[in-house]
DNA sequence: TGTACATCAGTGAACGCGCGTTCACTGATGTAC
DNA sequence: TGTACATCAGTGAACGCGCGTTCACTGATGTAC
C-alpha cells in the first residue's frame, strides 16, 4: 500500500478504516445477521448511501469482515505456535498452544467466529480472497506435523491411510514433500483442525451448557487426547 | 396426544402440521434466516394473521422447527446404533455406524442441520424444551462406550484425566454409574461427540472445498482415528 | 331436537419498521495547461 | 501562480420491498339448557 500523497487519498484511508471499525465493532455487539450498511453508516455519522463510495455493497463489506477475521485468527495461530517454539516446546506442545489460542481468540470474538465457522451465510459465495487467509490456521497444524516427522518423533497411526486423500493442491499449499510425510500428514492436520473446530464451535454455540464442570480441562484434556491420533506427544 | 372428537380438533391438527410442513419445506429452501411466517402463511395458502392462530410468534414456530430437527437426528443416531447391535457389531463398529449416519443426515438435511449446530440464532434462547431432544446423540456415543467398559474392551487413555469434568447432571442423564465407568465415560462420550460435529461441519459449511479428494474416505478414516483416542477399537 | 350463547378460525387492512440501492445534486479537491 | 475543467465525496430524497404483529370483523363450529 503506497502512501496516500493527496488529502483525498489520505481522507479515503481514514474513512474506509473507520467504516471497517464501525462494522466490526456492529458485528462484535449484534453479529452478522445485524449487520446492515445503514447501521454502520449512522455509527460513522454519515448517509448511507455515502458508504457505497466506499463499498460497492454490503456483501463486499462482510467480505471484507470475513478476511480480516480469518487473518486475525491467522496470526493468533502463527504467533502461538512460533512462541511455542521460541520457548523450546516439542510438536505436541505446540499443537497445545496453537490450540488454546484458537479457542482463546473464538471465545473474545464470538461473533467473528461465527461469521467465519458458523453457518454459511445463505446468497452468499466466499470469494477467492477469503480462501487463502482461511487456510493459515490448518497450515500451522502441518508445519507442526511436518517438523515432529523430520525431527522422527511423529507417531504412526493406529490404522494407516488405505491410501493418500490431500488434494495436490493441499500438499503443495502445506509445503508438504514426499520427503518429511509419511504420506498422510495433510489427513492428520485436517483431523486435528476439525477437531479444534469441534471442541470451539461446541463450546461456543451453546452445545456444552450444563454438560462440564470445567470446560478448560475439559478442552486441555481433549486437545491433548486428540494429539495422540495425529501421532503427537504431549 | 388424545385422538381429536370434534371436527375444529381434527382440523387444528392438521392445520398445524400442514404450516409445519411448510415450514420445514421453506428452512430446506432457502434456510432459517428467511424462514419468515409470512412465507409460511403463502406456502400454506392462508393470511399471515391466521398462523397466529397456531403458533404465538415466529420464535415459537421456530423453536417447533428446532426439536424437531434434534428429535430427528437423535432418532437416526439411535437406529443406527440399535442396528449395528442387531447385526453383532463392537462398540467400535457401533460408533463408525452412527457417525457415518449423523454425517449422512446432516448431508441430506443442511439447512436443518446448520439451525441446530451452526450458529446461534441472535437474540434467540433455546428452551427447555429442545434440551432433551439435544442431548440424544450424545447419550448413544456415551452407552456404546458404557457397553465397550462393562465388555472390558475400552482401552485406556493415553493420559487420564486428573480429575472428573462432567456435571453430576449429565452422568446422570447418561445412565452412567461407578460400576460400568472408569471414571471419564462422560468426558470420552463428548470428544466423541465434538469431533464429530467438528468433521461434519468443516464438511458442511465449504470448509474442506478443495482439500480432499475423496472426503468419505477421509471422514471413515477420521472417525476410526478418534475411535482410538476414546479407548474404542474399530 | 331446537335455540341461545360462547368459542374459535380465518380475513383484510393497517401500523411501523428497517433494509439495500439508485439518483440527481452540491461543493470540495485535484490536474493540466 | 492562476484559470478551466474533471474527478470525487457526501447529501437528501426516494423506490420498492418484506417483515412481525395487532385489531376489529365475519362466519362457522361447539356447548348448555
Amino acid at each position: 500500500m503506497p502512501a496516500p500523497r493527496t488529502a483525498r487519498a489520505v481522507a479515503r484511508r481514514e474513512i474506509t478504516a473507520a467504516i471497517l471499525e464501525a462494522a466490526r465493532a456492529e458485528l462484535a455487539a449484534n453479529g452478522a445477521a445485524a449487520l446492515s450498511l445503514r447501521a454502520v453508516a449512522r455509527e460513522v455519522g454519515m448517509v448511507s448511501s455515502a458508504v457505497y463510495r466506499y463499498f460497492p455493497s454490503r456483501d463486499d463489506l462482510l467480505t471484507a469482515l470475513i478476511v480480516e477475521a480469518y487473518t486475525a485468527l491467522g496470526e493468533v495461530a502463527e504467533r502461538a505456535d512460533a512462541k511455542a517454539v521460541k520457548g523450546g516446546a516439542g510438536p505436541g506442545q505446540r499443537w497445545l498452544a496453537t490450540a488454546r489460542a484458537f479457542r482463546r481468540w473464538a471465545k473474545r470474538h464470538p461473533h467473528e467466529f461465527a461469521l467465519i465457522y458458523g453457518s454459511p451465510v445463505p446468497g452468499y459465495a466466499a470469494p477467492q480472497e477469503t480462501v487463502q487467509q482461511a487456510a493459515r490456521v490448518v497450515l500451522v497444524l502441518a508445519g507442526i506435523l511436518r517438523d515432529a516427522a523430520a525431527a522422527g518423533t511423529l507417531g504412526a497411526l493406529s490404522r494407516p491411510l488405505p491410501r493418500p486423500l490431500a488434494s495436490a493442491d493441499l500438499r503443495a499449499t502445506a509445503g508438504i514433500t514426499d520427503d518429511d510425510d509419511p504420506g498422510d500428514l495433510p489427513e492428520r492436520s485436517l483431523v486435528l483442525m476439525t477437531s479444534l473446530l469441534g471442541a470451539t464451535t461446541a463450546e461456543l454455540f451453546g452445545h456444552l451448557v450444563g454438560t462440564l464442570s470445567d470446560v478448560d480441562a475439559w478442552f486441555d484434556a481433549s486437545v491433548t487426547w486428540v494429539a495422540g491420533i495425529a501421532g503427537l506427544t504431549v
